[in-house]
DNA sequence: AGCACGCCGACT
DNA sequence: GTCGGCGTGCTC
């Protein structure tokens, strides 16, 4: 059979597979193998595909077939544990196979030219792949809970999903790098080629970890997979794990796609860590993926989380996770901060600040120590309004206001980057008085610095840190003792050990209390326990406090969720959201799915939601009325939704499949997308 | 998704 | 008279 048909995939938004008369170039020549990369004229583009067969005919009219252009034979197929993994992915987020095998790899593969192929792959062998074993640090000793944490992973046979629960320092990375060794190690001596894939929320977050795996492996080929390496860079570490090169890979949440022929064991850091949902495109969840992934090769899967997500949790308890726990936080000086609420009933906060706080605040500049103040809001004010007339600074093009931002001297819109110079006066009525409302991180910054005028403020947030290696620097400058007062958004929150830091502030949480999102109270306490986190494990304090100190602002002190943070209770808290899921038939005991429909018209969305709705019968799954979505318009497209939920997550993938098909075959204007487990709804 | 073809408004 | 708006149709 040296002619044949190739059964191709595809880059399209169509779910079928291509045919291609396929010849070979020499009697010997092998046929294709599925996985492996195909030029292909495709209408008037030329594309490289997926092959995923090979047979003797087509079912397509011979004259409309047309021949494969080049195998990329140089480079070795996809294995069929991948295709496999890029099957399920595509069939349980409803996807092409095509839009899910194929972008998940580097550019440098699909591009026509194979010019940067060739270079990283000479690259690849060439290159030296082992460094000199060098004096590797003294692994730190593990406490009794780590150790058995890590002999717990280490043993258990095929698969099993390992919920690894430990606040903050309690060394949860420890037990990461003792397991991988200890894997690596057995399966080295056991002869068998081995690769562990680690994945973290946001990589520029996180270098230590990065560092760290390297310095300790530094006889192993350690790799990071992540959006933001640059081109040749990505295609040669994506080669190198595709090769079976690298030994540990590091990576975001596209690297669970990534090709490892060797997987021996994957580790998820942060595993509650919303940046594991893609957003776009195929909007999979990385952390359910890699569980997925680790079943299918039968080997074991660590979920590591100092508050674990809802869905983990329950699986933990149930006992479909083994749950390890580290309660001891590991270094003997590191002590949980003590955690302090602000009634603001009762001290009443001006320019968004209680006295209590102000007062925490001069003590530590006195003593010549670091505070940190969280304010999830960036921007100036997060609108502008006219007392005379009422106008507010609502965008035009959608459903939302224009946010001050004083620096810049602009009004920006946060959803379609529209941007106006701020109003002399009010545009309706003509009031030179148009004043901020509210308060965002500029603001805040401003009143820090006349408040404080020999303090030395910094404000990092997604405006302060736009140009490349800002954020690096303005963090290294924090480490280096050159800010008194680190001001900031969730990009404060992460990552970071902030050895002179002994208070962390939180200026105004309570707006996710009584959030619309149901999971807005998890991300929450996540967000304060991770923010109370960054405060000096070193902690000797000088200020009179015994040791690092939390203060919430919150004029509902007694509410549940801060109640438990102030006992550092998360179990508390997970059972409770547990039980209040369960009565509610929220996920993790509803599976959801979401269909958002896009028109210049909310009639005409909601419409073709209504008519999906009815388009077939569907038992077992419950459908919500379609309502246009929390931020209607954006950029002038009208935006809704439908939400379906089932108790059987089978039941609801049974009934997507048929539905989607049914979708597809309407003719409409209206451009949708369906969300499998979407994150906010 | 691209990329073409195909019919109606303001301009070098 | 054209350049260009985006509606709709096709891609083995």
């Amino acid at each position: 059979m040296s002619n044949c048909v190739l059964s191709v995939v595809l880059d399209a938004p169509l779910d079928t597979t291509f045919d291609y008369r396929w010849l070979a170039q020499s009697p010997h020549e092998p046929v294709p193998l599925p996985g492996q990369l195909v030029l292909v004229p495709f209408g008037r583009r030329r594309l490289v595909g997926m092959v995923v067969g090979a047979k003797e005919t087509s079912d397509i009219q011979p004259d409309k077939l047309r021949a494969a252009i080049q195998v990329r034979a140089q480079l070795p197929p996809l294995n069929q544990q991948w295709l496999a993994l890029c099957l399920f992915a595509a069939e349980y987020y409803q996807r092409p196979l095509g839009e899910v095998a194929l972008p998940c790899l580097p550019k440098g593969m699909r591009t026509e030219s194979t010019v940067a192929l060739d270079r990283a792959l000479k690259k690849l062998t060439s290159s030296d792949r082992n460094a000199e074993a060098t004096d590797r640090p003294a692994a730190p000793q593990l406490n009794a809970e780590q150790q058995q944490a890590v002999a717990s992973i280490i043993s258990a046979v095929g698969y099993q999903a390992h919920l690894l629960f430990g606040v903050t320092g309690s060394g949860k990375t420890e037990v990461y790098l003792h397991a991988t060794e200890r894997l690596l190690q057995r399966e080295h001596e056991a002869g068998n080629p081995a690769q562990v894939l680690i994945l973290v929320p946001e990589i520029n977050l996180t270098p230590q970890l990065e560092s760290s795996v390297k310095a300790r492996f530094p006889a192993l080929h350690v790799v990071s997979l992540h959006s933001q390496l640059a081109e040749g860079e990505r295609l040669r570490h994506w080669l190198s794990a595709h090769a079976g090169q690298a030994d540990i890979v590091l990576g975001t949440r596209l690297a669970v796609l990534a090709s490892l022929p060797n997987l021996k064991m994957i580790i998820i850091d942060e595993e509650h860590d919303a940046s594991y949902k893609q957003q776009e495109g195929l909007r999979y969840s990385a952390r359910d993926l890699a569980v997925w992934r680790a079943h299918q090769l039968q080997i074991p899967v660590v979920l590591g989380s100092a508050t674990p997500s809802a869905e983990s949790w329950l699986h933990g308890a149930s006992g479909r996770y083994q749950s390890l726990r580290l309660t001891q936080r590991a270094a003997a000086y590191a002590q949980l901060p003590s955690v302090r609420l602000i009634d603001t009933e009762v001290n009443k906060a001006s320019d968004g600040f209680s006295k209590p706080m102000l007062d925490a605040l001069r003590t530590r500049l006195e003593h010549g120590e670091q505070s940190l103040l969280f304010l999830n809001r960036r921007g100036y004010a997060p609108v502008m309004q006219c007392e005379a007339c009422g106008w507010i600074s609502n965008c035009r093009r959608c459903t939302a206001f224009m946010v001050l931002h004083k620096p810049e001297r602009r009004l920006r819109c946060h959803h379609c980057s529209l941007e106006l110079r701020i109003p002399a006066a009010c545009p309706t009525c003509g009031n030179v008085d148009v004043q901020p409302l509210g308060r965002g991180t500029q603001r805040v910054e401003e009143y820090l610095q006349q408040s404080f005028p020999s303090a030395r403020v910094l404000r990092i947030d997604a405006d302060s840190t736009r140009r490349k290696g800002s954020a690096q620097a303005a963090f290294e400058a924090v480490h280096r003792g050159e800010v008194d007062i680190l001001l900031g958004t969730q990009m404060v929150a992460k990552g970071h050990d902030f050895q002179r830091l002994t208070l962390v502030g939180v200026i105004n949480p309570d707006t996710a209390l009584f959030s619309q999102d149901y999971r807005a109270g998890e991300r929450l306490f996540a967000q304060l326990m991770q923010v109370a986190g960054r405060a000096g494990r070193a902690a000797q304090t000088h200020s009179g406090a015994a040791r690092a100190e939390v203060l919430i602002q919150t004029r509902y002190p007694s509410h549940p969720l801060y109640r438990s943070l102030l006992a550092h209770d998360y179990p508390g808290f997970a059972n409770t959201l547990l039980a209040e899921r369960r009565a509610a038939h929220l996920p993790p005991y509803a599976f959801q799915a979401l269909l958002r429909a896009e028109s210049k018209t909310l009639t005409l969305a909601l419409a073709f939601l209504a008519q999906a709705r009815d388009l077939m019968a569907h038992p077992g799954i419950s459908m919500n009325d379609p309502v246009p979505m929390t931020v209607t318009k954006v950029a002038g497209i009208e935006r809704a939704q439908l939400l379906l939920e089932s108790s059987s997550r089978s039941q609801l993938q049974s009934f997507l499949k048929p539905w989607m098909q049914a979708l597809r075959a309407i003719k409409t204007r209206v451009s949708w997308t369906l969300e499998v487990d979407p994150i906010d709804i």
